[in-house]
DNA sequence: TGTCCTTAAGAAATCGATTTCCTAATATTA
DNA sequence: TAATATTAGGAAATCGATTTCTTAAGGACA
C-alpha cells in the first residue's frame, strides 16, 4: 500500500508527555496557554517540544475545536489568459494567510455543476467560509451553502441579491479619475473609446466619463464617444480613425481598457500623429502590456488585490458573527505614464 | 463568541445509524463499501443517509484515515502580472480535483522564509503531497520536508539536484518547432531576437533555433542574431532596427518572446515593411497580446496546463510508493496566426 | 488548628469517523 | 449429525488533539 500515505509526523502530544512527565491534557495546556501552570512544568513541556520536534496534528486539533482555519475561493472566470484572477487570488491567500488562514483553490470554469460538487466538497472539507470569484452563478442557487452556515462572500461580482458581503471595482470613479487626469492637464475636447456593451463595465466606465465632464463644466458630445463593440485592439485602431475624423478631433482620449488604448496608440502612429505631443492617452486595467509599450501607456488600476484582502476581511468578520450584506466598491488608482505628457502641468 | 464556528453540518454518523437502526460501524461499512453486509441494510442505511442529507465529515475521516486527499502548492514566482502562474496553478487544479484531491494555494513571493512557514503549515494540515511552482529556493533547504515522509515534485523549475520529480517546459524544442516553421514556409534567411541572457530560457531558445538551422542544413550567421538583454517591446523594437540595417537582412524573424515580437513589428512598420508580406515574425509565449495584435502574431505556446497535470499525476505516483527524480520536459505547441503568412506553404 | 479557597496537574470524555475484534446465526461439509 | 466455515452486524478501540471534571496539595484566614 502507498508508502507515504503511513508514517508522516510520527510525534504526537503523547509522545511529549511522557517525555516531559506528564499528561498529555497538561501539554495541551502549554500549546493553547490555558489553565493553570507551574513555571517549572511549562519550562519542562516546551523543552520537550522543541527536543521532540513536535507539531500538533491540525486535523486532531480541527476535529475536536470545530473549526479548521481554512476557506475555500471558488473561481467562477474562464479566461485562464487574464491576471486579474490571478491577482484577487493572490489578494485573497495573502490576506487569509496573515490571519492565518489557509485557501483551498477550485476552478469551476464558470460551470454551475462544477461549483455544486466543489461547494460540497469545501463543506464535507469543513472549510471555515468560501469566497465566489468572479461568480457568474445567481446566489440564490447556492442549495448546499444555504443548509450549512458557512459564512460566504462573494468577490468581483456585481451582486443579484444583497444576501452576503460582496467587493467589486468601482468603475465609475476609475473612469472618472482618468477623465479628470486628461481635464487637469488642460484638456477640453476629450475622446472615449469604450468596449464591449453588453457588459457592465463599459457603461460604467462611460458614466464616469461624463460625470468627470460634467463635474468640470465640459459639455458632452456624442461624437466623442466611440467604440466597435468589442474590447481589442482592432477595436481601437477603428475606433481611433472614427475620432480623428471628426471636423473636431479630440486632444486626448480615454480608452475603456488597454488593448483599445494599444490600438488607438498604433492608429495614431498611422496617423502620423504623436503620443504625447499631438494627442494624450489614456487606457485602462494598467495591464503588462500598456507598460511595456513606448511610449508607456498611463492607465487606471484595478484595485484587485486589496479587493481579494477584503473580501477575506469581510469573511473572518462574519465569522465573528458580524452579519452584513454590503457592496463594497474599491477606488482605482492612477497610473500615470509618458502617453498623456503630464509635464503639461507646468503649462498652465 | 463566533457564530457560524460552531454549528456546521449537524448531523453525523452517529445520526444516520440511530435513524436507520443499526451501528455506527454498520453505516462506515456502506459508505466505505466495506465488509458484509445484507442488502436489506444496504439499503436501509442509504435510504438514512439521502434523508437525513448526510455527508461524512472529511476532517473526522482524514484523522482516521491518517490521509487528506489534499495537496499544498507553494508558488514562488513573484509575477502576479503574468499568467503562465495562473495556467500552471489551474493545471494543477484541474488534475487534482479530478483525483479527488483538494488543493491548498500559497504565496511564498519568492521568500525562502515565508516559503518555509508555509511548509510547516502545510505539513501541520496533513497534506499528502507538495507541489513547489517556480521555485527559486536549491531543493536541499527543505528541512522540513526532508524530516516528514511528504513527496514533493517540482514544477516550472530547472532543478539543482535531482532528488524529486521536476516538470519543465520544452524550450529547445520549442524554440525548433518556430524556426522549423519559417524554414517550412521557404525562409532561408532567418533572424533571432533574443531576450534577457542571465535567463536560462534565452539559452535553450537559442540552442533551439541554432539546432533546426542546422537541422536543415542552413548555415548559422551571428549577424542574425540580436538583442538588448530584454525582454520587453523596446527591446524588439531596437533589434529589429539592427537586423532590417544588415546589408543582407533576414526574410523572417523569431523572438524569443511575444513582447519582443510586438515591439519588432511596431519597428517594421515604422521601416514601412508589411508582415507577413515583407518578412514573416514568430513570437514565444502566445500570450494575450499576441493574439490580439493586427496582424495577429504566431507564437509558440507553453504546456503550461499540462505541465500542471504532469505535476500532480507524479506526485500521486510517489504517493503510491513509485520512488522518481526524473526530469520531465513537455513540448511546446506551435500557434499559426497570420504574422508567418502561412499561406506560402502552397506556393512551394 | 480546622475550614475554605486557590492552584497544579492528571483522568477521562469527546470530536466523528474507521477499523478491529467478537458473537450469533446460518450455511457447508464430512 | 457434528464439526467447521461463512456471514451479518454490533461493541469497543482508535486516530490526536481539546476540554471538562477531579483530586491532591498548599496557602489564607479566623
Amino acid at each position: 500500500m502507498a508508502k507515504h500515505l503511513t508514517n508522516k509526523s510520527a510525534v504526537t502530544i503523547k509522545d511529549v508527555a511522557n517525555f516531559a512527565n506528564v499528561a498529555p491534557s497538561t501539554v495541551s495546556k502549554v500549546l493553547n496557554n490555558a489553565g493553570h501552570l507551574s513555571d517549572e512544568t511549562r519550562l519542562r513541556v516546551q523543552d520537550a517540544i522543541r527536543k521532540l520536534n513536535y507539531r500538533p496534528n491540525s486535523i486532531a486539533r480541527s476535529l475536536r475545536k470545530n473549526h479548521t482555519r481554512t476557506i475555500g475561493m471558488i473561481n467562477n472566470s474562464h479566461t485562464n489568459k487574464n491576471t486579474f484572477v490571478l491577482q484577487l487570488m493572490v489578494g485573497v491567500e495573502e490576506a487569509a494567510s496573515q490571519e492565518g488562514f489557509s485557501v483551498f483553490l477550485c476552478n469551476s470554469s464558470a460551470s454551475q455543476s462544477k461549483e455544486n460538487e466543489y461547494l460540497e466538497v469545501l463543506l464535507d472539507k469543513q472549510v471555515d467560509g468560501i469566497i465566489f470569484l468572479d461568480n457568474v452563478v445567481k446566489e440564490r442557487h447556492l442549495p448546499a451553502a444555504h443548509l450549512s452556515n458557512v459564512p460566504l462572500v462573494f468577490l468581483n461580482q456585481y451582486p443579484q441579491e444583497a444576501l452576503y458581503p460582496s467587493v467589486i471595482p468601482n468603475d465609475v470613479q476609475g473612469a472618472k479619475l482618468a477623465t479628470d487626469h486628461l481635464i487637469a492637464l488642460g484638456h477640453k475636447r476629450i475622446g472615449f473609446i469604450n468596449g464591449r456593451l453588453k457588459h457592465k463595465a463599459s457603461h460604467l466606465r462611460l458614466e464616469g466619463y461624463q460625470a468627470a465632464l460634467k463635474a468640470a463644466g465640459l459639455t458632452f458630445d456624442s461624437q466623442l464617444v466611440q467604440g466597435k463593440d468589442i474590447w481589442d485592439e482592432e477595436g481601437g485602431y477603428l475606433s481611433v480613425n472614427d475620432l480623428m475624423a471628426l471636423t473636431n478631433p479630440p486632444t486626448a482620449i480615454f480608452c475603456a481598457n488597454d488593448p483599445l488604448a494599444i490600438g488607438a496608440l498604433d492608429g495614431l502612429r498611422q496617423l502620423g500623429l504623436s503620443v504625447p505631443d499631438d494627442i494624450a492617452l489614456i487606457g485602462f486595467d494598467n495591464s503588462l502590456a500598456a507598460a511595456q509599450k513606448r511610449p508607456a501607456l498611463s492607465s487606471i488600476e484595478m484595485p484587485f488585490l486589496d479587493m481579494g484582502k477584503l473580501a477575506v476581511k469581510l469573511l473572518l468578520e462574519s465569522l465573528e458573527g458580524k452579519v452584513s450584506n454590503t457592496v463594497h466598491k474599491l477606488n482605482c488608482h492612477l497610473i500615470q505614464r509618458s502617453s498623456c505628457g503630464a509635464k503639461m502641468r507646468s503649462s498652465f
